[in-house]
DNA sequence: GGCAATACTGACGTTTTTGTCACTGTGATT
DNA sequence: AATCACAGTGACAAAAACGTCAGTATTGCC
């Protein structure tokens, strides 16, 4: 995840692709966007209760610079900031996906493992 | 990446694969056992000549732990140890797929870009 | 005047991850 | 007796990621 396309010519596609959602908590930002769009930081926080409000801002600051999500400032008061998707954001959906899908298989086959060694 | 599932009770299906999957090395290294199978340690790491012996052997470890791949040891001198995925590990087949495919739609996204602003 | 709401930023420290270097063991080969 | 091949390990250092705390700005409300 560490070294940025931006400072590397030459890149497979998966390592071109990790670079950018390779963070901590990108593939958790944008599974958020993908169930709802768009989103104020404060609705993203109430998904992801977890992450500390610098480092959300960080990554989504991150995600916004690789275009992968746009960021709608209304000058308002109190602020507000909408974030959501953008086109080549949107099309993260198969990784997003295959990767929920993948974690269901492996809790089942935690929990079949964990039955199999609990009869042993 | 951080928190292992094995530290943590209750997880989301995206949270629990990335805890097996989102180390810096951990999807090269199943793409390449997705490519050819089994491998040998050397043979990794000529696939994967950017990672230093040491890591790719440490998450290679870490991959072995979580079952995704398993380890075989020929009694041999000089040492003979092939890696290949195992059932579950197979099953991220689609996880490496969309992300090189995402990496591909992005990379011509970024030459698009590219050409828009060297035209404007 | 003081406080609330929202979306931040800066400085700093800690933790995690990653990398480097030197070293191990064994049997065959030169 | 030295060297090679292969697959490691241990101790340590560097870098990156992550988290915490305090503070900013604006306007309206009590």
């Amino acid at each position: 995840m560490v070294i940025h396309y931006k400072e590397k010519s030459f890149f497979t596609s998966k390592d071109l692709a990790l670079s950018v959602i390779g963070g901590r908590w990108k593939i958790a930002i944008i599974w958020c966007l993908l169930q709802q769009s768009p989103l104020r930081l404060s609705e993203i926080q109430k998904y992801l209760p977890d992450v500390n409000q610098r480092m959300l801002i960080r990554q989504l600051r991150e995600l916004e610079e690789d275009q992968i999500i746009t960021r709608m400032v209304y000058p308002v008061v109190p602020p507000k900031v909408e974030y959501q998707l953008s086109e080549i954001g949107l099309q993260l959906k198969p990784v997003v996906t295959s990767i929920c899908d993948w974690g269901d298989h492996f809790r089942i086959f935690l929990e079949e493992n964990a039955n199999k060694k609990s009869v042993q």
